[in-house]
DNA sequence: CGGAATCCGCCGCGATACTG
DNA sequence: CAGTATCGCGGCGGATTCCG
């Protein structure tokens, strides 16, 4: 993080440098998060991820596992039996990206009465 | 969050009593949290926010004020000078949850280069 | 079973022009 | 100064089909 003065406040860049730009937007998409956290218990298939991340589409499933997989927060491994297994499981990075990620939506989770009430207050003073 | 048992392990729901839903995917856009971090040290005007968040434009930052608004992370204040003055600032909520989000990207600050050597490795092995 | 390929609608976001 | 209005593109993400 910068150390920001007074004269001076500007902040993070718009570009790779920015660890904003590179983790939050990452995993801030539709999927990610979940399915991260659906791995946090331990491995699992494929087939399985797709029962339990509720409403996700094959495509999306397979995309962020690949995106996940590219930024170093999942494994994939092949079983080549009959049928096929593949199994995704949290890397040790994951593990660790984990930890801050669920204060956050444990924060969210605390305060996820009052953000309501807010959005409808604010929604109301607007028509 | 859920409390995972063996036989079911479905995690979070895909609809608004998400809280992953609700709180990262909204501070997971392009610009919401560089934001959040530039009103960290007090607050700011709209034109010096348009200085200070490198490459936004004025109509995403109206934008993304007014849907941090609506949260209830961001207040706006207007001073009716000549000429106008629009003062915007954490609120107490806003506050709070810049915790958990600097604990996210402090984070990422920390593991940046290696997440970027994954990527490289990754797109050589896939070519 | 675990994908890949294709098609396509929607909308996030930027650029530009105009306003009180 | 602090916006709003309009236009347009690129890309996210869903639905469907096909494959080893």
């Amino acid at each position: 993080m910068t150390t920001p003065n007074n004269n001076e406040r500007r902040i993070f860049f718009n570009d790779d440098k920015c660890p904003i730009r590179n983790v939050v937007l990452q995993i801030g998409d539709k999927w990610s998060a979940l399915i991260l956290f659906a791995l946090v218990d331990g491995a699992d298939r494929f087939s399985s991820l797709k029962k339990r991340v509720v409403g996700i589409s094959q495509r999306m499933l397979t995309q962020t596992l690949r995106d996940l997989e590219r930024e170093g927060y999942v494994s994939r491994t092949v079983y080549p039996e009959v049928p096929i297994r593949v199994e995704y499981a949290l890397t040790e990075l994951g593990r660790k990206l984990v930890k801050p990620l669920y204060q956050l939506v444990s924060w969210a989770d605390d305060h996820h009465d009052e953000i309501k009430q807010n959005r409808k207050a604010y929604d109301e003073n607007v028509d």
